[in-house]
DNA sequence: AACGCTTATGAAATCGGTTTCTGACATCTG
DNA sequence: CAGATGTCAGAAACCGATTTCATAAGCGTT
């Protein structure tokens, strides 16, 4: 491997005059600039980034920490791939790397915490179940951080403005004449909270009488839980004319099963997703849904935490609300006439 | 940070000491291991494996190369997700972490090559185009790899029984009476000679002429182009009664077209796809695939890098084929009697 | 000529580990 | 009991960078 040693010799130069050349120290004239760095390129010089890390004290590595559950696991959404897709593309182009950093699953390997410090991220990416321990320890930490889906205080979150969303995507279905509406939702977080009161104040202002059958919980992506869900729901005495889903890929577990009970949608009931994912649109009916912004998403969290990387001292959590948008399609539609 | 020094210090012993209990050192006595181990939980001891990697010479992170090309991003298809989060468990299980390498696409940053060395990686996982420049300077270098839908000699490679599945469901489609079949084939690769050699020798077997009007080439997950060469089929003036496509997603936007051209899968025309992801049996008609068994390969890949970095001198490149499924959905049937 | 002031450079310590090599001490052997 | 052997521990060099601090050279002042 070529060093900056090697390099010295041949540019015949101390070694920290060739580490101040790549630093770009001002103290150093534009003439031996370029001679090292003729140098440089002529012997291929590729620089050691664990050096580099180990006398900085921190790399150039952003951790990736995700952890949905034991059953559920990172890659498998396409919701996070897409955001994880934007937020890479944005820090690669300031050189940083993204580092998935692993969970003490099997009680051998180090905690997410320890995986971090050890690896010395320069910054975090969290995503997940903000209430599990490793998850906690990191959170309570000084690593720069930043998550999806967080709105707590103790770092910048970024999310979709899911109440207004939520609620107009239910207002969609009064309109449409739905008064036997329920709602599936996530697990509980900040982020379900809110879509249920989204969902809530959208019933209320129609001046409906709110009850808790109109709401369920499942977990997300889980599908033989949404199809016993649904299940359930259509052997109801007095089932619901629309079904409200916490994701597009339960949304299309929904209307499979509403299919194989022999229903049609929207005909006999109308279904809605959440997130906008492109399938969801290659699906037929062709979802309604609330399209998460998932470029901008990924950019703003790796803005933000590139932020807090480079200003530690002044670094504040910060909410940031991302606007998604409405996206009617034909999985809804007018409440069918009673005969 | 605590250091092996404080370690020392506190255990009475030297930094080489601990540094050998650490890497568990056969001249150690028990005893001396114990006390040393003792300290090292009671300070919290975190190693830094930046050092580690920087003495060493190699890091315990794994790269990812992944490019398909300027258009197509690394996480988008649920395949390669799918593969990466069951390799992921593997090489966490050893302690590897994953590290995204990153491509020089700005100029700014360095190529593939030039960031694996810089960040030392211990091994890598190649998905994508080989013919790229910046992934060919990987293959050609000694870095330790493996890749999915490889079949080259440089380095190990693992992959589906193509031939055997596509042909299989091509037959498949043969029984159900179909003649006018179209296999819309992935780009130019050696996975895709194999699926076309499959679809061919089905054919052949069956003692049909093959024509060339029966292939035709998209690229992956390219949802318009895919609808703009369905119409195209649509409207020849004997149109096919089944279509092959390369994949699940391009199978959904394909049946979706079939639909808006005011046409009926599977009455109409079959379709079959290929990956068997989740969401394709989800989808309705469930689709006709062959389901690719990525927790397999995910593993294999996984194991045989781990096999290549341990024996670095002994390692030489394998093909290691995994067994795929035949998936019947509901996207195929039997062709329509013409009245 | 002596002084101070820039400007450019390099020596050396440092980051946190690993590894080689030497030697102290204990134990065995004849 | 001398000499050979084996066990354990630590000193020191090293991995490839960064950074502080000292100093040499060049230049203008007085």
């Amino acid at each position: 491997m070529v060093t900056i040693y090697d390099i010295a010799v041949k540019a015949k130069v101390s070694p920290s005059t060739v580490s101040k050349v790549i630093n770009d120290y001002p103290s150093i004239p534009e003439e031996t600039k370029a001679k090292v760095n003729r140098v440089m390129k002529q012997m291929n010089y590729i620089p050691d980034a664990g050096a580099k890390a180990l006398s900085k004290g921190s790399s150039y590595n952003i951790g990736v920490l995700a952890y949905f559950g034991t059953n559920i696991s990172t890659f498998r959404h396409a919701l996070f791939t897409e955001i994880l897709d934007s937020f890479q593309q944005e820090v690669n182009s300031r050189n940083y790397d993204l580092l998935f950093v692993s969970k003490n699953l099997t009680g051998r390997d180090g905690t997410f915490y320890q995986n971090c410090v050890s690896r010395s991220v320069a910054g975090a990416l969290l995503f997940g179940d903000f209430e599990d321990e490793e998850m906690k320890e990191v959170i309570d930490s000084n690593i720069p951080k930043v998550a999806f889906d967080y709105m707590g205080d103790k770092m910048t979150g970024v999310y979709s403005d899911n109440y207004q969303k939520m609620k107009k995507m239910t207002k969609h279905l009064l309109d449409l004449g739905h008064r036997k509406i329920v709602f599936i939702h996530g697990e509980d977080s900040d982020i379900t909270k809110y879509r249920v009161q989204g969902f809530k104040d959208a019933i209320a202002e129609a001046g409906i009488p709110f009850s808790d059958r109109m709401l369920l919980e499942t977990l997300y992506t889980d599908a033989d839980s949404v199809k016993n869900i649904t299940m359930n729901l259509l052997r109801r005495a007095n089932p619901p004319t629309a079904i409200m889903y916490p994701d597009d890929y339960s949304a299309m577990a929904g209307i499979s099963t509403i299919r194989e009970a022999g229903l049609r949608c929207p005909d006999d009931i109308s279904v809605t997703g959440f997130d906008g994912l492109p399938i969801g649109q290659t699906f037929s009916p062709a979802l309604t849904t609330v399209k998460q912004d998932t470029d901008a998403i990924g950019r703003l969290l790796a803005q933000k935490l590139i932020e807090n990387m480079d200003d530690k001292e002044n670094a504040h959590p910060e909410l940031c609300e991302v606007r998604a948008t409405f996206l009617p399609g034909s999985s809804t539609g007018p409440v069918k006439s009673i005969i």
